[in-house]
DNA sequence: ATAGTGATGGCAGCAACTGACATCACTTGT
DNA sequence: ACAAGTGATGTCAGTTGCTGCCATCACTAT
């Protein structure tokens, strides 16, 4: 293992900053390597130059650290799904608030692939996207329910935006064409449209 | 405990029939009792009359013992989507499968809310509900794409089935009112077809 | 009877996760 | 400058989920 494949030297002590990022890098680069159940937390730990207590500090448990950032996505989709126009069909609102969000992740497309591939080839880590994601929708349906939307209607319009992003993400991943994601959810988005009215 | 509540008997060797089923109905129990968290496999063997290593013979995890029927549920979900007849749009095609499951489930309601309650009380089970959930769709758009959908309209057609079935399985579980798990379905689906078309 | 077969038990071991407590680096008040 | 305080980290012991390996049991076929 070559120096510059760790992300911490001996000169460090406790205190070093930012642990939380040292240990999401550390993860990433090991789970990418040799595969998710091949890695240990103690290993992670090694790497970030710190003990495998010190993870679970951070991480509730060795698949929540590819998670963090789930937050913060939640954060903005709310955010900017409260600032729409009133004018605005829920559905459309909610298309327009994952679009946003879909150029944020575009700005780090490497990162998403890679991320991506450890979390396709291992189903505790589906099982925990497929939890973050159904977080989301609740998240947009109640963002909804305070623009005056009515449940169900809410909820389905916020799982409905859900499977659309779903879908969008997925081709923008898996598809060699460097076409944009915000692109792919709008078309996604008229699919659903089209599908549903029984076509 | 009393002895009515323990699923075998000492009279009981190896070799009693359906070993399977009582460790699901111990499981149920004791998770329904004092929670999933607080309940150890040996316990769920135990009550069965087997150990904690058979366990693991017949359910990959801990989990995996409240999902065991969730394979037919497929399997009957699959096979009932294609023979529908050929007229019928994707989506009703879709309706319709949920519909008939729907029935069938709505046969064991009693257990249906036991078992609910159990997974609402902790994440680990909804992420087990929401990948099944996903096998589900992905099932169902393979389904579709033999009866010549094509892709992005077949997963999409899918997903927004599920999303229809997961909410008015929840509102089925939820309110008191006892209308039929279909009729939840088909008044969502019209909910989803107002809401897409941008109502 | 004997050998074979499939289900089960027993045991050792690893890794994920947790609680309790010690220790360190840095900050604050005086 | 020094002591007390604070928050992040280390250390260690323990439980539990889960797996591999081999022995054992009940039953079957020859």
């Amino acid at each position: 293992m070559s120096v510059a494949a760790i992300n911490y030297d001996l000169s460090m002590g406790r205190w070093e900053p930012d642990a939380r990022g040292r240990l999401e890098q550390a993860a990433l680069a090991l789970y990418a390597e040799r595969g998710f159940e091949q890695t240990t937390v103690a290993e992670i730990a090694k790497r970030a130059g710190l003990t495998e207590r010190t993870f679970f500090r951070y991480f509730a448990d060795k698949r929540e650290v590819l998670f963090w950032g789930a937050g913060s996505l939640q954060e903005f989709l709310v955010g900017t799904l409260a600032s729409a126009p009133d004018s605005a069909a829920p559905i459309d609102a909610v298309a327009a608030a994952l679009e946003a969000a879909g150029a944020l992740l575009q700005e780090r497309r490497e990162f998403s692939l890679k991320r991506q591939a450890v979390i396709a080839a291992n189903t505790g880590l589906q099982e925990r996207e497929l939890i973050k994601l159904a977080s989301l929708a609740s998240a947009m349906a109640e963002a909804l329910r305070r623009r005056g939307v009515r449940d169900p209607a809410a909820s389905l319009t916020a799982e409905a935006g859900i499977a659309v992003f779903r879908i969008a993400f997925d081709r923008w991943i898996n598809e060699s064409s460097q076409r944009d994601l915000p692109q792919f959810i709008r078309e996604s988005l008229d699919d659903l449209k089209a599908v549903t009215a029984g076509r």
